[in-house]
This record gives C-alpha cells, sequence and structure tokens, in this order.
RNA sequence: UGCGCGGUAUUGUAAUUGGCAACAUGCUGGUCUCAUAAGCCAGCGCUACGAGUUCGAGUCUCGUCUGCGCAACCA
C-alpha cells in the first residue's frame, strides 16, 4: 500500500455521565493525539474527530436520578470533557456531540439507506413494558433482585454487586426504575444486522487485510490482542445484533418506517456515525469536502480506542460501512489495554481514580508532566499502572534531570559566553562525538545522529509505538549531556575558545531539534522551548519534515547570530508532600465513597412476617465446586434432624475444603429450587459488605444443629 | 467453563525471523563543577513453575499456577 493521501483519525466518543480519568487519556486520546501532531508536522493532510457520546439509557437514568433532564446531564458532563481535553493538549480537529442535529440526519440516513438496501432483518421478541409509563424498559431500567447474589438492586443487563451478566428475564422481582411497577412481558420488534451474513468476508478482511481481492491493510501491523479478540468473536460466530432500542432518549428511527414509532437507534449504531457526523460539521466550519476522508480509498482510516471497543470498531462499524456501501475500511485499531492505578483497577463507581479535569487544577502548568508519564507507561501491549510515585520519579528524574537540565544548560553557557548569541564557528575544527567518543566534526557526528533518532521517532509513531518514541526522544536529550560532558566546555573555554564554539552551536542545534520533535509528546514544553530559543512557536504544519530535510542536507536549523532568551526552568521537582497528598486524596475519596454505601434499611414489617421465617442452625458436612460455574458451592448441611443440599453463590470467598465443619444459620423454609439443575433446600445466611465480600453468620461456640433462631 | 492477551531485575517497561536479555529507576563505587545536589563513567541485579522440541528458547509445543478482558452458563 502507499502512502495515504489523507488521514481521518479517531478516538473512542467519551460516554456524557461522568468526567474523564487517566485511564480514559491513556487509551484512547494521548496516543492519537501524538499520532496526528506527529502526522500535521510532516505536513500530512490529518483530521483529528472526536465528541460526545450523549445518548443510552444510562443517562436517561442517570437524569431522573439527579431530578434533572438528560439534556442537562449531556450539556454538562460535554462542556467539562471538552474544556478537560483541551487543557491537556489534545488537539482534535473537531469536538463534537452526538446530540448536534448534524448528527441525527446523518445516522438516520444511514439507517434508512441500510433498511432501504434490506440489510436489516425484522425480529419480533418479548421484552419488559412498564404499563404505567407505557413505554417498554432497556435493560438498564429494570432493577430486580440478583438470581446470584439476592443483591436487591441488580439492573437487567448486570448486577454491579457480584459482577454477574444478566438478562432481565432473569431478575427475581423486577421492577420498572421508571414507576416502580412490576412490568408485564410484551412483544416488541426490532431491526437486526445480520452479522452472521457479513461473517465471512469479515474473517477474511480482518485477518488476511483483503476484501474482494483487495489488499486494504497488513494484519501483521495490527496488534496481537486487537486481532486476537477478533478471531475469538468470529470463531465464536456472530449472531444478528438488535440495531434499534425502545427508548425515549436517542435518535429516533426515521419516522417514515413502518413501526418507527418509539424506536431509536442502538447507540452502538449512534455513536460511531458520530465520527462522520463530527466530519461533516469539521468540513463545514473549514470550507472542506467532508466526503474523500470517508470514501476515498486513499484515506487512511485509524480508530484509537481501548480494548473494551475492539468488536465494535473492528466487527460491527465496519460491517454497518460496508453494508451502507461506499464508504472506507479502517485501516488500523490500534486499541490500548488498560491501565491500572497503584495496583487496582479504575473504578468510577468506587471512585478509585485520577480524575484529569482536578488534576489540571491541582496541577496548573504541568500538563506535560502527565502526558509524559503516561505515555512511558502507555498500555500499548498489556495492561500497565500509574502511580503517584512513579509519576513523581519519571517528572524528577528524566524530565528534570535530563531534559530541563541539558537545556538550561545550553542556554546558560550560551549567554554567559556569547550574550545569547549563536556562536559562528570554524567548521574545519573537531569535538568528541558523544556517541564514538572521538574526534569528529560536528557536521559527521552530532547532525547525523541527530537526523537518524529524528527519522527513528517517526518509524515508531507510525507503527504506534509511541513509549519506544519518547523514549529515542530522551536518548537525544542524554547524547547532549554527554556531548557537554566529553567536551566539557567550561574547561575549555580558558584555551581553546573557538573549538567551544563548535560544541555550544551543536548543543544549540540539538536544543532546536527539541524544540519540534518534543511537540508530538509535550506540546506545551515544545512551546517554551520554542521561547527560550526566541523562535516562533510551532504551527504544526511540516516543520519536522522541513527539520529533517535540512539536517540531511548538512545544513544548520538554528542560524549563526540567532540572539536567544535568558534561561528558564522548564519543569520543576515534585517533592515528597504533594505525591503523600494526593495518594491520601485517592484513599479518603474511595473512603468518602464507601460510607455513603450502606444499603437503605427497608420497609417495615410485622412480627409476623418474621416468624414466617424458619431459620435453624446447621454445619456443613460436605462442599464441592459446582462445575462450570465460577460463584457456586454445593452444599451438604447437617439440621440434626436431616440433611439438606444447598448451592451457595460463595466460591469466590471460600474453598470448599476451608468451610467443612462450619457451623452457619440456614434458612430452612424457603422454597426449593434448581440451580445448574441441583437443587437449592434453603439459604446460607451470609452478611456482606459494601465491597461485595460475604462472609457466614454463625452461632456461637457449642450450638447443636437443627434449633430455630428467634 | 470456553476463548483472547499477558506473567521479564526493587519498581516501571523493552526485546523483526528462535541466536550474548535491553532502557529507565534503584543500590555500590568513581569523577566533573557549566547546570535545577543536576551531569558523566564503571559495577550489581531479571525471563512465574515443570517438562518437551532444538546446536541454541523470554520467544515454539504441552502441563501447572497466576493477572486482565471477552463470552457462555446462571434464582
Amino acid at each position: 500500500m502507499e502512502e495515504p493521501k489523507r488521514y481521518l483519525v479517531t478516538s473512542a466518543l467519551p460516554y456524557a455521565n461522568g468526567p474523564l480519568h487517566i485511564g480514559h487519556l491513556a487509551g484512547a486520546y494521548l496516543s492519537a493525539d501524538i499520532y496526528v501532531r506527529f502526522l500535521r508536522l510532516n505536513g500530512k493532510d490529518v483530521v483529528y474527530v472526536c465528541g460526545s457520546d450523549e445518548h443510552g439509557a444510562a443517562i436517561t437514568i442517570r437524569a431522573k436520578k439527579d431530578g434533572t433532564t438528560p439534556q442537562a446531564i449531556v450539556d454538562k458532563y460535554d462542556e467539562l470533557i471538552r474544556t478537560t481535553f483541551e487543557k491537556i493538549g489534545i488537539s482534535f480537529d473537531i469536538y463534537h456531540r452526538t446530540s448536534a442535529p448534524i448528527h441525527h440526519e446523518t445516522s438516520q440516513a444511514f439507517f434508512r439507506t441500510l433498511n432501504q438496501k434490506g440489510e436489516f432483518i425484522e425480529q419480533t421478541k418479548e421484552q419488559y413494558f412498564d404499563e404505567t409509563a407505557n413505554q417498554f424498559l432497556a435493560d438498564r431500567y429494570i432493577i430486580g433482585t440478583c438470581p446470584k447474589c439476592n443483591h436487591t438492586e441488580a439492573y437487567g443487563d448486570q448486577c454491579e454487586n457480584c459482577g454477574s451478566t444478566l438478562s432481565p428475564t432473569e431478575l427475581v422481582d423486577p421492577r420498572s426504575t421508571l414507576s416502580g411497577d412490576k412490568p408485564v412481558l410484551k412483544s416488541t420488534t426490532h431491526w437486526y444486522l445480520p452479522l452472521d451474513k457479513y461473517e465471512a468476508w469479515l474473517k477474511e478482511w480482518v485477518e488476511t487485510g483483503k476484501l474482494e481481492e483487495e489488499l486494504l491493510h497488513y494484519p501483521d501491523q495490527w496488534k496481537n490482542h486487537v486481532l486476537g479478540q477478533c478471531k475469538s468473536w468470529l470463531d465464536g460466530g456472530l449472531q444478528p445484533r438488535a440495531m434499534t432500542r425502545d427508548l425515549d432518549w436517542g435518535v429516533d428511527v426515521p419516522q417514515e418506517i413502518k413501526g418507527a414509532e418509539g424506536k431509536k437507534l442502538y447507540v452502538w449504531m449512534d455513536a460511531p456515525i458520530g465520527y462522520i457526523s463530527a466530519t461533516k460539521q469539521w468540513a463545514l466550519d473549514n470550507g472542506k469536502d467532508w466526503e474523500p476522508y470517508w470514501k476515498d480509498k486513499d484515506t487512511a482510516l485509524i480508530h484509537f480506542i481501548g480494548k473494551d471497543n475492539i468488536v465494535f470498531h473492528c466487527l460491527i462499524f465496519p460491517a454497518i460501512l460496508k453494508a451502507h456501501g461506499d464508504y472506507i475500511l479502517p485501516v488500523n485499531v490500534p486499541a490500548n489495554q488498560f491501565l491500572n492505578l497503584e495496583g487496582r483497577k479504575l473504578s468510577t463507581s468506587k471512585n478509585w481514580a485520577v480524575w484529569v479535569h482536578e488534576y489540571v487544577e491541582e496541577f496548573p502548568g504541568k500538563e506535560d508532566e502527565l502526558r509524559y508519564n503516561m505515555i512511558k507507561t502507555m498500555p500499548e501491549q498489556r495492561d500497565s499502572e500509574f502511580t503517584w510515585k512513579g509519576y513523581q520519579e519519571t517528572n524528577n528524574n528524566e524530565l528534570v534531570n535530563n531534559l530541563a537540565n541539558f537545556i538550561n544548560r545550553v542556554i546558560v553557557l550560551t549567554n554567559k559566553y556569547y550574550d545569547g548569541i549563536v556562536p559562528t564557528i570554524n567548521p574545519d575544527l573537531q569535538i568528541v562525538d558523544s556517541s564514538n567518543q572521538i574526534e569528529m566534526s560536528y557536521q559527521e557526528s552530532e547532525l547525523v545522529d541527530l537526523h537518524d533518532r529524528l527519522q527513528e521517532i517517526g518509524t515508531h509513531i507510525r507503527a504506534f509505538e509511541f513509549r519506544a518514541a519518547l523514549k529515542v526522544l530522551m536518548e537525544i536529550s542524554s547524547t547532549g549531556n554527554q556531548l557537554l560532558q566529553f567536551n566539557e566546555p567550561w574547561k575549555l573555554i580558558k584555551t581553546d575558545e573557538e573549538t567551544v564554539k563548535v560544541v555550544m552551536n551543536t548543543a544549540l542545534q540539538v536544543v532546536t531539534a527539541l524544540s519540534v520533535a518534543s511537540r508530538p509528546f509535550l506540546p506545551f514544553t515544545s512551546d517554551k522551548i520554542r521561547d527560550l530559543l526566541n523562535l516562533p512557536p510551532l504551527k504544526d504544519d511540516g516543520e519536522y519534515m522541513d527539520l529533517l530535510n535540512k539536517l540531511a542536507e548538512g545544513e544548520v536549523i538554528l542560524a549563526d547570530g540567532h540572539q536567544i532568551n535568558k534561561p528558564q526552568h522548564l519543569f520543576t521537582k515534585i517533592p515528597d508532600e504533594v505525591i503523600d497528598a494526593q495518594i491520601a486524596k485517592l484513599e479518603a475519596a474511595e473512603k468518602a465513597n464507601k460510607g455513603v454505601s450502606y444499603e437503605p434499611v427497608k420497609e417495615t414489617i410485622a412480627f409476623d412476617d418474621f416468624t414466617k421465617l424458619d431459620l435453624r442452625t446447621g454445619t456443613i458436612l460436605a462442599a464441592e465446586k459446582v462445575k462450570k460455574t465460577k460463584k457456586l458451592l454445593k452444599l451438604t448441611v447437617d439440621l440434626g434432624f436431616e440433611e439438606r443440599t444447598v448451592v451457595s453463590g460463595i466460591a469466590e470467598f471460600f474453598k470448599p475444603e476451608d468451610i467443612l465443619g462450619k457451623q452457619v444459620l440456614l434458612l430452612a423454609n424457603l422454597a426449593p429450587r434448581k440451580l445448574k439443575g441441583i437443587e437449592s433446600q434453603g439459604m446460607i445466611l451470609m452478611a456482606e459488605n459494601s465491597d461485595g465480600v460475604l462472609d457466614f453468620v454463625s452461632p456461637g461456640e457449642g450450638m447443636g444443629n437443627g434449633f430455630v433462631v428467634k
């Protein structure tokens, strides 16, 4: 494949129901930002689009909970996310929103075309319906008792307490979140995308890069885990997937289509089309034509996402694009894995996160410090980890001691020796080369190295190896330090002023190169270095390319006689107190969050209701894991007068051998029910804390079996 | 339970086709004094466990343990 004529780069649309945390940045935004900044610096035609994903059931529910409207929720978070991105330097060409009219039109037109081409199949299924609210209920609108852990507030699609994936019909005692009533099953019709029909070409396209004999991408350039996950889905067989929902918040199914009343587009149909509508808006704003970016085969479409979105961007969205026709498919989907925080998973609901909007408030002017650390530990191939200690170390050891210190040394010496004017040199003089430590002319040593390293950075960035690229950037700074060390201009100045000029001029060329090469990673620092050198800020328009060309021609990149500015520190050390405070904050926030998670006391019951429960003491005689389950144990409990078989969802907390002989309380008159084919005759009483950890509720020492609890 | 991606020095991360396991940090020693007590030089330290294929395995195969994700099952 040839060099593409233009690039369309997307980052996953953030969901507008909460602020951004560092995991978002590490997943889909920093990497894309580096990539597009680099392309722009090489004079490429690139458009980088993103926007807020503002539809879906979660937002309506959030609005109801907060006593406000969905629009108010998305307005609030769209604004917060938008400004946060801007402050941390993510350089979108447009940050759009899916609530915009142009998006509604675009996604409806897509649906219309697919419908007209007969790509959809209509299917009728039974779904819960709230008769009071007079509407069908999305999975998230139904809560009930989790069949696994008996958590009473489980959602229709998932129990947040035990993490089980559920379907609404499995919930015990389902209730509608709208009215609180028990919903009824009613049939509803939806439009399904027959992914099974596309499976063959999707498989060939993903695995070989070929579609209808045309090579569209090289699979070996895709990341392992991306290919792996696609294969996993493809091998498992794709199923038709509903592209519509019964909701009142989202993009309407085009109303002229029969049966469209009350139907909205499924968010995963809606959201990726947001990339297209954002591009359209960008084109309108800038007097451009959007179509080549999506329809011309010379365009490289690249989706930056987190690993949770792989299937949507590698299979479902391509299927939609191809079913529509005329559209190109992504040439790569460089998904990142997940970033952990201090050894644990980031969690919005548990408040275990570093919020980016808080970071930029608390660390003003330190945007690049966060970017640097996150690029360095970016989860490119596997999950990685952010720690405050690590953040401090990379800042102090690498940014301050290496990069900023080198630049400062050069600026200080230039001011001291030459009043800040770049010295004119005698090109025949030799200096000590930093890599070979032998005497060479400055041309053949440092400037050639510099050229090679700059090119190497580009190679890495094009291969989505951002950590590796950053490493090479720091090597440039390291060799700068070596250059000064080996030549010792502060000594040499006493004996050989002419050679010192060569050393300093060379060092200034290195600093100039750094001002450009640092740009994709550390945009704010790039501006600061340009200012120190008294050069205009980069316009992100081919400067990297110009620099490489000049170096290749053996030309200098900072001219003799140029006046630079006075020294200023680029980075400062971050002391322990600041780091300790952040760690304390993290723990406090989590604790505070825990404090509010007590379950509310249930409604008052009469004594008679209590006496209906027959609670008995018993001893666990036998325990074994129920096959093919993660959570279930089959227990045999001795009640003195009889033995009971009980299936209990405690396998995640207790090993069978550890609970033999354990005395427990058993609800003995619970109606038996079958779990994985085993009849469970009762329920073991467990206490559960806010982390979902279970423990037995046991009688004191020496109590026999079979006795009544009252 | 199945599938996918992982497990590398104190810590964080590397390692095209199998070929001397690298970088940063850390620690030890040396050295410079332009610089933000920074820099530079030298040294120490690692492939989860067990087997197999191979002249040669971090890399390939099998098993065990284990982290994460996805899916299935699921009162």
